[in-house]
Parts: C-alpha cells; structure tokens; sequence
DNA sequence: TCAGAGTTGACACGACTTGTATCAAACCTT
DNA sequence: AAGGTTTGATACAAGTCGTGTCAACTCTGA
C-alpha cells in the first residue's frame, strides 16, 4: 500500500529506441512506419487507409523486430509472452509472428502490469482475464438491465480501473 | 492459459501441523480453538456467543503462533505480510499482533493467490484492492440502481470471481 | 538460384523476489 | 524472578524473469 517496490529496472533495447518516444498509444514512428518496409507478408504493400472487404481491423500489423521496437521490449520477451499465453500474435505462411495493433496495444497493458505495477506473468495472466471478465460482465449488465444502467456501470468500471492505475482504454 | 507452472513447493510449517486438516474456512481445530488457550489478551475469558456491548465481530482472536498453524503458515511470512500492508493485524498492549477470524480468512485467500494462483506479492497486492474496489462497486451500483439491479450485479461478480477460481466467499 | 538478412526455438546467465532460518533483546504469563 | 514467546533485523536458498547467444531455418531481393 505505501511503498513504490519492485522497480525493476531491467528491459533494455538492444539498440536506443529513438529518444523521447514511447508516447502511449502512437503506434509507429519514423523508420518503423506501418507502410515502410515492416511488415512484408500478406498484407504488404496495400495503401494506408484502404479497407477492402475482408480486411476486418488489421490497420497494422508488425513483424517481432518491428513490434518490439515499437514497444522498447526485446524480441525474446515477446517471444515468452506467446509461450505463456498473454499474447497470440497471428503468422505468416512462413510462420513468422505478426502482431497487430491491437496486439501492440495489449502487451502496453502487459509491460504497464509487469513494470509498473510490479506483477509478475502470472499476475499479468490473473489481471488480463479479470479485465477481460469485467468487460463482458459490463456487456451482459447492459443488456440485462438497459442502456441508462450499463451506462452507470460502465462508468463505475472506468472508476475501478483508474483507481487501480489502469488505463481506462483497455 | 494452457499451463500450470509456478506451483512454488515451498512453504513447510516447523512442525508438522495435524494431518488431514486445512479444510477451506474451518477457523480452528484441536488444540487451537478460539476459546482454548490460544488468545490470552483482552479478549480472554470470554464466552464464545456473548456479543456485548462494543465487541463487534470479535468472535476470534489470535496470536502470532496461533494464527500461523491454523494456516499452515510460517510467522515470519505473516509479518512480512504485515510490512507490506498486506494485512493489519491488531495489537496488544504490549504490541503483540492480534490476528482476528477476518484476517485469517483474508490470509487464506492471500495463500491462495499466492501459492495455487502463483501471483507475487504485487499481484496480491492488486488483486486484494481489485476485489475491495469490486465490493464497494456492487454496493454503490445497488444503492443506485436499486436492490433488483444490485442483486443481479452480485450475481455477476459471483460469477466473475469463480470464474477466476476465486472462493466466492470474500 | 544464391547470398544475406531476419526469425525461430533452445539454453544459459545475472538480477531480483520470496519464504524461511537464525539471532539477541524485549515482552508477557505463571 | 523464570520460562516461554514475540519482536525486529539480517542472511540464505530456491524460484522467477528479462536478456544474451547459438545453430538451423525461412524469406526477400538480385
């Protein structure tokens, strides 16, 4: 409760990871576009911006190297994260990982628990459930007890996640 | 979410505490009954039942010792627990800590959390104030909406706490 | 087709966490 | 006053976790 512990300051990219970045949420930078020459499978070379037909949410989708300097996280990090189940990144045909945006959104949530809050993976795995639980119990208090409802619980919730020192996107 | 590492085999009381025992939520047994020669402050000398005046949910009491064979648990591991905020066990006058019947049941889910789910001292941390700010939720929720809403909100967060593997109890 | 760059999985290491053991000093009950 | 217990502090062993390294494989571009 009154105590700032476990810092941890370990993760240290193996090259600087462009200097006053990491702004939350920014999904790319220079050098690492999502329309450079990151990602290189499947999705390649299609014009930012054009949603075609079967093309659901995949506005981005970044190879390891890519993804985890976007992140400042090592690749071999990203790589445990899937062992463990945190994160389920989709594959190429040659099985390369492709994390998406809302993958890279994810493991910010993930760094946040484990870094910040000082969780360790199994935490991050209880807490990542728990948040996924609470949403879908907002959805069905929604549509059990009316939209004016949901709404109150949908706020009550934000409340909860902000006085747990989680960001209310996700 | 397909694993169950981190089953951390430690945790090994000094003397071999009654075998068969450690049933979820039975406060005593032989030897350590809340009215038998286990608390000796304060409380003593009173009859099991009688609820007077300022005692309110004082029905057990224990000591250090005590408390660490009804749960198994090494003493030191409580009063490191109580460093980190964990738990606020009371005090004698001689500042002995004074372990009451809701701080064992909070020690048992900590136990659990901490060994069955494999959550570090951070997590517990954070999954104890997620489940205090969950309590307070339902209750504001209830008063808001109404009791029929808030029934079916408690019935909600049952459901999400066993799904969590959670006892449903706290 | 071939070279080079990148990824993959596996193993190992260092820093950190955590439960437990130990100690002298202080305390409480008999 | 004596014996037993608790207290706080320190230290240690085992486990966790991010990171580095390696050979083998894959993909891209010339």
């Amino acid at each position: 409760m009154t105590q700032q512990r476990r810092v941890q300051t370990r993760r240290q990219a193996p090259s600087p990871p462009i200097p006053g970045q990491e702004a939350p949420y920014r999904p790319a930078d220079t050098s690492v576009s999502p329309s450079g020459p990151a990602q290189r499978e499947s999705d390649a070379g299609r014009a930012p911006g054009s949603e075609d037909d079967a093309v659901v949410a995949m506005e981005g989708v970044y190879i390891i190297s890519v993804a985890a300097r976007i992140l400042d996280m090592h690749p071999q990090t990203l790589r445990k994260y899937e062992r463990l189940g945190l994160v389920r990144p989709g594959r190429t045909l040659g099985m390369l990982r492709l994390y998406s945006t809302e993958d890279i959104r994810k493991l910010r949530l993930i760094r946040h628990l484990s870094d910040e809050m000082g969780l360790n993976l199994a935490g991050v795995e209880f807490a990542l459930a728990a948040f996924q639980n609470l949403l879908t119990m907002q959805q069905r208090l929604t549509a059990r007890l009316g939209p004016e409802a949901g709404a109150q619980v949908k706020e009550e919730l934000d409340l909860l996640f902000e006085s747990l020192n989680l960001p209310v996107d996700q």
